[in-house]
DNA sequence: AATTTTTACGCAATCGTTTCCGAAATTCGT
DNA sequence: ACGAATTTCGGAAACGATTGCGTAAAAATT
């Protein structure tokens, strides 16, 4: 780290520290050609203002926090593309966080930002968390805080999502119209925000086309191997399904998988949709149809509430809770017409 | 931000800020009931200690940086969980900044970056990088830096690696043992380390069954649509390839695409094999062999030699160049019998 | 009992920047 | 030309934690 500080520009232009630092925030009160002096043998001396000390005195860090359950998913790595693009147009440093859907884990994460380390949270829930404590014990210091995904709706901070119901309805309704009525419906265990909505969209189509008594809701862990264990019992019972609709991405993996140790034909014998955002999903044999979310934008939204927050900027009315669209791609997985062998 | 600080501490227990910070870091020469005391009333009121006023104290960050080109590759993203798996280990804090495959955005990062707001980074550089002053300029400040998978090696810090050359070799190796004789290479353009490796591991195999005359090579950019265009004209030249080895995970999805594009059969008329770490690479249609790196190895171990680094530890003669081998896994799309149709 | 050592703590400087007050020096208004 | 306003800068006190040094009191040593 350069030892060179503020003081010691200052020695050497026969100036104050405080006028060497008024002239590097371009403050009115310097003249020009001080500004120009400092400014000078700031660039030749390539002076970086020590960020501790500034952040210390400012009390603004001038880093934002990023608090994800896992990053081997690709949305998540697409949202966290989007808010480091616009972190880094604010001029701002992103911090990540992975809890691994550890409750305690995300618990500690939160209990240590406390401490004015940065200057605002971004955090999509784990599935393991049930109780929200953690998280208003943090708002309630003032701190901002934006829910992207999987979000906690009772509290009072801004939530960036996608309309997982309508896309959930759709989804299942696209299979319906196939020709499926025997749909499961993969999700992840826990209550999430999310779960609930996709399930709720599933149930919803499943009733608007009289198949509610054929709804087969799986819930299943992180656990692969327990995940494997379930879809594999799903294809053993004796009403098999004819439709999976993974609320996962993951889950979608662990199925074809499935399908192609118990030589299941996809889609002649079951039919597949997914929430996912593999861009590779159209190389897939066969290619899967997918829910794909607006990763990068959601990204991006919450990011960008996060900063009016940050900014003390009013919100607009429509940023306290905002839903990007999803969009279905309809793939060999779940074709229109049906395949006759 | 809680306004709550040490001083306050001090007061409210009638005694000194500095008895207050010792018996918080558990100094011996603070009693054991005085301790207790302290650590009561913490507790109780769930004080952090300003994290800035400590880094600018103590000269300590307790936060390192990765700088990775991109984070829509599942190579970075697995290095970068270990990272933050070690780094979360040692108490440390991830800052992480993507360049985007951007040297100027990289050379911006560094210059950032010295103003000591990490106290060490990890990085991987940009294929556009060319000149490495920024970085050199940085280690003479005496900041501790690791390259992990992008590394330049003529610079005095720390490697790690996996062995792409033997890996290349491996794969072209058996390509030509499966019956193909005109290999083409596709690459990415610039001259990273990786890539020269890569492509001496596929020159040596070349050489080796004496088919260095047939070599194909094409160094394609960032660009996808150009990327398209190469592979395209690569099936509609005279002399066509009867492989090919990717060595991005990127360029493999292209290839497929235009496979599919140009109704080319991969394995029966092309076979194909990647490096990547996409783990659907095995539902792909075909499933395609694949050069998977340790990816969270290779992160893990980088995070770990940085953390002797900056403490002060000595590293071991073997942490100087570290190189974690990859290994192969054959699928349909480079089968090991030849399908006949 | 006198001395040395140890224990347990406080004082005050320090890290480097920012910012609230002044206060010269200059310019302006009339 | 003389007070008022403006421009331009410096002094010094923050921000909050850490740590070298000093020192009472207690314990140990001779």
């Amino acid at each position: 780290m350069s030892n060179i500080t503020l003081k010691k520009i200052a020695e050497e232009l026969k100036l104050s520290p405080s006028t060497v630092s008024r002239s590097l925030r371009d403050s009115h009160e310097i003249s020009q050609e001080t500004k120009d002096r400092v400014r000078a043998l700031v660039a030749k001396l390539d002076f970086q203002p020590n960020p501790h000390a500034s952040s210390l005195r400012k009390n603004k860090s001038k880093t934002i926090a990023v608090i994800i359950p896992e990053i081997e998913n690709n949305f998540f790595v697409q949202v966290l593309n989007g808010i480091e693009e616009i972190a880094q147009k604010n001029g701002y440093h992103v911090l990540i966080y992975i809890t691994h859907e550890n409750y305690q884990r995300e618990v500690d994460i939160l209990h240590m930002l406390r401490s004015g380390r940065v200057d605002g949270i971004m955090i999509s829930v784990a599935s393991s968390t049930t109780n929200f404590e953690h998280l208003t014990a943090y708002v309630e210091l003032g701190v901002p805080l934006v829910f992207f995904d999987r979000v906690c709706e009772i509290m009072d901070a801004p939530c960036v999502t996608t309309d997982d119901a309508q896309a959930a309805f759709e989804a299942t309704e696209h299979l319906i119209k196939t020709g499926c009525s025997k749909i499961a419906f993969l999700s992840l265990d826990g209550n999430l925000s999310i779960s609930s909505r996709r399930r709720s969209g599933y149930l919803e189509a499943l009733k608007q086309y009289g198949l509610l008594n054929n709804k087969i809701i799986v819930e299943c862990c992180l656990d692969d191997e327990a995940t494997r264990q379930k879809i594999r019992s799903l294809f053993l019972r004796e009403n098999k399904p004819d439709a999976i609709f993974t609320a996962i991405e993951k889950f979608s993996i662990t199925t074809y998988e499935v399908c192609k140790e118990l030589q299941i034909k996809i889609p002649e014998q079951v039919k597949m949709i997914s929430f996912s955002n593999l861009t590779a999903a159209s190389l897939f044999n066969p290619s899967l149809s997918a829910i794909i979310q607006p990763a990068y934008g959601i990204g991006r939204e919450s990011a960008d509430i996060l900063f009016r927050l940050i900014d003390r900027k009013k919100l607009l009315p429509t940023q306290k809770k905002v839903i990007i669209p999803s969009h279905l791609v309809i793939r060999e997985s779940s074709p229109v017409q049906q395949i006759v062998l």
